[in-house]
DNA sequence: CTCAAATCTGACGGTGTATCAGGAATCGTC
DNA sequence: GACGATTCCTGATACACCGTCAGATTTGAG
């Protein structure tokens, strides 16, 4: 790789150079910051001045590193992209027949939620913004579930061709419709225990149906 | 009811005032020019001075009538609530047993995505929020899905009855699993076609779980 | 210590928010 | 159809945030 090139997928500054050691440690300052006022406040109310407040800097100086609020809460959700590789493991290496297959998808269930647990304030605005045709956060949003989606197409093809699920059923749908089913009740966790629902009892009928979608046996 | 408690019911100005024809005509468009907006544009960059020129008016007039833009689209939000009734009817007044099942199952999924669909600019800012914790968009989710929910549980619930389902599951913990799965696929559902899932594919998916979801019946 | 590169910020023009006093339209009444 | 009262609207205004740039400050290599 040419110096150049090299150059060219680094970080930049808004004026085009190359940042420093100290550069790098205010543009992090900002996006844990960033990060930090999202978990408080809805993303219609994210200021720059108050990410610049909470860095001990001024906004000119976010200005510096990022074209602006939206490019700041992209750079955090990318950062999950590959939040997604543990689940494949899981989906990949587990069994997903009968005992053993129900606590895959416990486990699986499990993992995702705590995934969403401790990404919520940046998974709210990804989804919303994918929702609103951003591409962007789409692009995000694929690249975090593609390849759980995949995962579990792949073994729902298997048990489709073992018969076990119907054969007209088209495994990337079904995948997707599971994963769906997954990422919302994450999304709305809390807002299931504020219904009156038990988290628990929540999360056994979340993996049952995952089970069932997955493999085809019954209940 | 007195004169006052039925003012107290009534539409005030900002000033506290009963608007008129003329007041109610301009609220109405203020109103429709929010929708219009949010059609178009994302949540973050809906603005009040947008709306008031989508009007022919002036901000002030806005504030005349809503504190704020939150406002406006928490109402826009507020007459969806009753929306959610049809499909309880739906859910209540078909047979979920055997192809009659799956028949209805689908029936719903697509009475769902239909109604995701003529809302789906309102219902996006309803899921962020509520997602954020606010607790009146909060309110106006769970009265447009609590009926929806509520009306599954009661079926689910027949079924355990019969012994079709396990005896240890939560029939509303199920009900609101489901209810998640085509909330959020509804919602994402531009997002699937745009990954290249086919849109008629992920119905059938979803139909299917739902009625397996609802019955305990196997694929 | 010196100086050039890297980093930061004060200052500013532009846009949106939210309020209020007062101007304009409307309506009932004579 | 003119009057006054009521309803409705808006210009003016103070304030907050945005996004940019020239230049001040800091850093660190020599």
């Amino acid at each position: 790789m040419t110096a150049r090139a090299r150059a060219a997928q680094q970080l930049r500054a808004s004026d085009g150079r190359v940042p420093g050691r100290r550069g790098r440690a205010t543009r992090e300052k900002l996006l844990s910051c960033t990060a930090e006022i999202l978990e408080k406040t809805s993303y219609r109310d994210l200021k720059v001045i108050d990410i610049a407040r909470c860095a001990g800097t001024s906004p000119a100086t976010f200005y510096q590193y990022f074209n602006d609020v939206e490019a700041a809460v992209l750079e955090l959700a990318g950062k999950l992209q590959e939040e997604g590789a543990s689940l494949v493991e899981l989906i990949r290496d587990s069994s997903w027949k009968g005992a053993r297959g129900h606590q895959t998808a416990t486990s699986l269930t499990d993992a995702f939620l705590d995934l969403w647990e401790r990404n919520r304030a940046i998974l709210r605005v990804v989804d919303l913004a994918t929702a609103e045709g951003d591409l962007h956060f789409q692009n995000i949003r694929t690249h975090l579930l593609n390849e759980v989606t995949l995962a579990l197409r792949d073994v729902i093809e298997g048990f489709r061709e073992q018969k076990k699920q119907p054969h007209d059923l088209d495994p990337m749908a079904q995948a997707a419709t599971l994963v769906s089913m997954l990422a919302h009740v994450a999304a709305h966790r809390y807002g299931f225990e504020f219904w009156g629902i038990r988290s628990d009892k929540m999360r056994d009928s979340v993996a049952r149906l995952l089970y069932i979608g997955v493999t085809g046996a019954r209940a």
